[in-house]
DNA sequence: TGTACATCAGTGAACGCGCGTTCACTGATGTAC
DNA sequence: TGTACATCAGTGAACGCGCGTTCACTGATGTAC
């Protein structure tokens, strides 16, 4: 997997891995590959699960970080940023294959992505109930923030430090629009009432 | 490039036809492929260019709509998802290859997407003018719409005309809470002064 | 109108290459009694 | 503690296959004079 993984990058993606490389890279003979994975889609999907993993992982530190210092979209861009940093393979995986040939892994990393929402979702309604300040329709609020969150995060995998500085200030307010719009919404909603 | 465009599909990349396929597909011997292009590169960077004149015929027509029956986002999301359905595989292989794996891609798809958005933000500014509800940032509001809306894209052409049919509400409220949200700052702003 | 030549899309044979997969085999480590 | 057996990650040789690309060639269409 690991040797999988550090054959990724900007240039290589998953579908244009050969089973061979792979070997190459790890060290072993092309025959010894299928002792561990019975081709190269089963190898893909582990390490579609360990961006999963690692993406809880992330959900987890945000939320710790921003009970500590606050200000929660500021918080969660910086710590996804810095995930982004650490584990640049990992989701360059995820970002293409979530658009990628095979239903199996779009579904997979679909999975994935889905739950990441879910979470914000819950973590958004309790904000939106401690503040006293409701949200439309928390679960759209969410989605439509990963969906920026990730499109951002593809940009600055490209990017030199310098442009992901201005990649996180953009994101920082695309997501503090949404946010204010749903709230916006609220009390629209509400006057009706 | 007709040969090219019907090869791919859900299940089919770009980057997984072969040269051969296409030939055969456009019932051509293999080597009079190269008395059309140098490489396959070549012919995808030509059917990239196809969807960038769909793309801006697809706004042209969308103004046209817009002036005639209003709901500025009602309408160029119903334009939206016929385009896509007329043109399956072209998006698919912008979308694809906006996250893809050949740099020269990257660029190509990146370059037509900045121009819808580009456009996309001189008519926010112009509605936010007639209207006279500003806008916070006309650019960032631009991209965030076009990043929602081709994100969407991306599942409608996965989905059942149904599920279409609910991509569609939530796109349009999408939409609308960056909207709100862009004109709830502006206001902020505007008190602040 | 005829003639000579250039251009152009097409062809089949042939090449060397990396690929995924099969096979029978090896030797180290773990487990049962 | 010894012995027998099972499991497991590894191996090299070999296979058939589709690939991109080269080559010299063909015949139709366009152009110059």
């Amino acid at each position: 997997m690991d040797a999988a993984l550090s054959q990724l990058s900007a240039d290589r993606g998953f579908g244009s891995l050969s089973l061979r490389e792979v070997a190459r890279e790890a060290g072993i003979a092309p025959t010894s590959f299928y002792r561990h994975f019975a081709d190269l889609d089963e190898l893909g999907l582990a390490l579609v699960d360990e961006g999963g993993v690692a993406l809880r992982q992330l959900m987890r530190q945000a939320r710790k970080r921003i009970a500590r210092d606050g200000s929660a979209i500021a918080t969660s861009v910086d710590t996804f940023m810095e995930y982004l940093g650490d584990n640049a393979n990992l989701f360059r995986l995820m970002l293409r294959e979530r658009t990628g040939v095979s239903k199996t892994f779009r579904t997979a990393v679909k999975a994935e992505i889905d739950h990441v929402v879910a979470e914000l979702a819950d973590d958004l309604e309790l904000f939106a109930e401690q503040q006293d300040k409701p949200l439309s329709d928390a679960r759209l609020v969410a989605e439509s923030m990963v969906t920026l969150v990730f499109n951002q995060g593809a940009e600055a995998l490209d990017a030199t430090p310098r442009e992901r500085e201005e990649l996180k200030v953009k994101l920082k307010t695309e997501l503090r629009m949404i946010l204010v719009g749903s709230q916006t919404l609220a009390q629209w909603q509400q006057g009706l009432e």
